[in-house]
RNA sequence: GGGCCUGUAGCUUAGUCAGGUAGAGCGCCGGGCUUUUAAUCCGGUGGCCGGGGGUUCGAAUCCCUCCAGGCCCGCCA
């Protein structure tokens, strides 16, 4: 069975038949395809949910509350007086990375791209600003039964987690007079005013029905899973640790008063040689740079076919055919579980498989033979690069019976990926089409003497020819007929020729993209 | 030091939770389509399931142990 509906399965054990499941970013602007996997094993989960007949949510909280930690590599040096505010609270910047007042709030900025990039994989979560929750008061219980609970809490945190906090220590954070909650000393609570002193030397109170402050991270995660009533949150493995915020989380929910979700750890995703995704370390590649070079439903895949504890590889060269090779045998040839003659162990892995398939569509309940656009990746890989014009493609793929009448947009959204991809530095060298302008001495060295005949023949036969696919192959033809070599000996000396290799995509259609005086230059080099 | 995960064919892996004769794809080798859109189809090759011990009629699967690799463990997510 899938993961994610045997994940289902259990919630519906453990917590009936109202499921929420939730995952969440902070809007910091470095986003990477690490977090992919955090939302998309959310929204499988869910539609898991769905699809076994609960009543699921999906939620997106985005830790708009949470403060800008440090000046990133984009930003200007005047965001030194915003470290410590919330990001809901600070000025987008601009191209230049300078603050703009008129650009609307760093958390929105950075949320809006990611949101789109999140569509195209076909996720639609309910956002959830948590910087609004706090405004709303929806924190507000949550937060004075944490103050109550104060030391309660403190020895949850410093017995499970190992750590000790000061004796300073407060679990909230108020914010001070410039906005920042670093450098805030709490003096005294009296409901709901948490009283301070700043590094200023201002004093004021936060109002805990507003978001004049928050909860620090392990109690805010704990809280938020009880006010939205979250039943599944899956967590990357930093947080699964012995001791970590996971492990605390359960207790203090507990503790103010919810039931906490069962604990789910992912593995991380990496790119391949190069060690863990990750922001501080700028090994990076953002989610949306990756959809402008991925189908959507090869993304969804490469999660959806993962078990949740095995780390993956991520990896935009020669990996991605073997994926989408994969993907599309899959689609090709579903195994029906139910056949005769399967061992137990197929029909586990078809059921897994299936439902692999029907999480990686784009739509959920789409027909996964919808979103190949009746082409496979490296076909297309390939006509891509012998023809530079689209309508040339399509016509291609029509005369192969790949394509009847006009192209779908999920075709059309393929092939543009595709050349952004053969652009890319990711495309794999050896996947190049390299056409060679005269016959290298490689070539020659495995030519005999009557192929080497044959291609000055089809030289001098295509300087006479009507420049169309069709009349270039009918002149291979032709001068193969009169040569004293078969037509494998003749198609085996053209590749040679163009391209230095045996074997390639249809030779006709090549010489017709290099153009008619380059191909005749070529033959007779 | 504490903890999590992984180890199955040359490569990528399924199967481990619910023990019942090791499955698949890629690669490789051979062949077909009386000849070419890296196409496609058919056949073949290939594994003491990391090592050892235990439980069992029966173990890749459960238990113990060892080895190897990856990762997490201030704050923050």
């Amino acid at each position: 069975m899938h993961w994610a509906d045997f994940t289902a399965g259990r919630l519906l054990e453990e917590r009936g038949e109202q499921q929420v499941a939730c995952s969440g970013i902070t809007p910091s602007g470095e986003f990477h395809i690490g977090h992919l996997r955090e939302i998309l094993s959310a929204e499988m989960i869910h539609r898991a949910c769905l699809d076994a007949g609960l009543d699921s949510r999906y939620i997106f909280i985005v830790d708009s509350m949470d403060p800008l930690r440090r000046v990133y590599p984009f930003l200007s040096d005047e965001y030194e007086r915003y470290i410590g505010c919330p990001l809901a609270f600070i000025p987008a910047p601009d191209a230049d990375g300078n603050p703009d007042p008129d650009a609307g709030s760093y958390a929105e900025h950075f949320l809006g791209p990611f949101l789109d990039a999140l569509g195209q994989i076909g996720v639609f979560p309910e956002v959830i600003m948590n910087h609004e929750t706090y405004s709303s008061g929806g924190f507000a219980a949550k937060i004075h039964s944490t103050i109550e609970q104060a030391d309660a809490i403190r020895e949850i945190i410093e017995s499970i987690s190992g750590r000790e906090l000061d004796d300073d220590w407060f679990p909230y954070k108020p914010l001070g007079s410039d906005g920042s909650m670093d450098g805030v000393t709490v003096t005294g609570y009296e409901h709901p005013f948490v009283h301070w002193t700043d590094r200023h030397g201002e004093s004021g109170s936060a109002d805990i029905r507003k978001a004049e402050g928050k909860l620090p991270w392990r109690i805010d995660w704990a809280a938020r899973w009880g006010i939205h009533g979250i039943t599944c949150e899956p967590a990357g493995k930093d947080h699964g640790a012995a001791g970590g915020s996971f492990d605390t989380g359960l207790p203090i929910c507990r503790l103010l008063g919810s039931e906490p979700p069962g604990k789910m750890v992912y593995e991380w995703i990496q790119v391949k040689g190069a060690g863990p995704m990750s922001s501080s370390s700028g090994n990076t590649i953002g989610p949306v740079e990756a959809l402008s070079l991925v189908p959507p439903e090869i993304v969804r895949y490469l999660i959806a076919g993962s078990k949740m504890n095995k780390h993956i590889d991520f990896n935009t060269g020669s990996a991605l055919f073997q994926m989408a090779d994969e993907y599309e045998r899959l689609v090709a040839d579903p195994v029906d579980p139910e056949a005769e003659g399967l061992s137990k162990r197929q029909r586990v892995a078809a059921v897994t498989n299936n439902g692999a398939m029907r999480l990686s569509q784009v739509l959920q309940g789409a027909d996964p033979a919808d979103s190949l656009g009746g082409v496979s990746f490296r076909h297309l890989a390939m006509l891509a690069q012998i023809k530079s014009d689209d309508s040339d493609v399509w016509a291609s793929m029509r005369a192969s019976n790949h394509l009847q009448g006009e192209p779908s947009d999920a075709l059309i959204q393929r092939l543009e990926r595709m050349r952004n991809w053969i652009g890319s530095i990711h495309f794999p060298e050896d996947a190049r089409i390299h056409i060679h302008e005269s016959i290298s001495e490689d070539a020659r060295a495995n030519l005999s003497p009557e192929q080497s005949s044959f291609l000055s023949a089809l030289g001098e036969t295509l300087a006479d020819s009507e420049w169309s696919d069709e009349a270039i192959n009918q002149s291979i033809r032709t001068v193969t007929k009169e040569s004293e070599i078969g037509g494998r000996q003749a198609y085996v000396a053209l590749y040679w020729a163009l391209l230095g290799r045996s074997h390639g995509p249809k030779a006709s259609a090549l010489i017709l993209e290099i153009g008619q005086e380059a191909a005749i230059a070529l033959l007779t080099s």
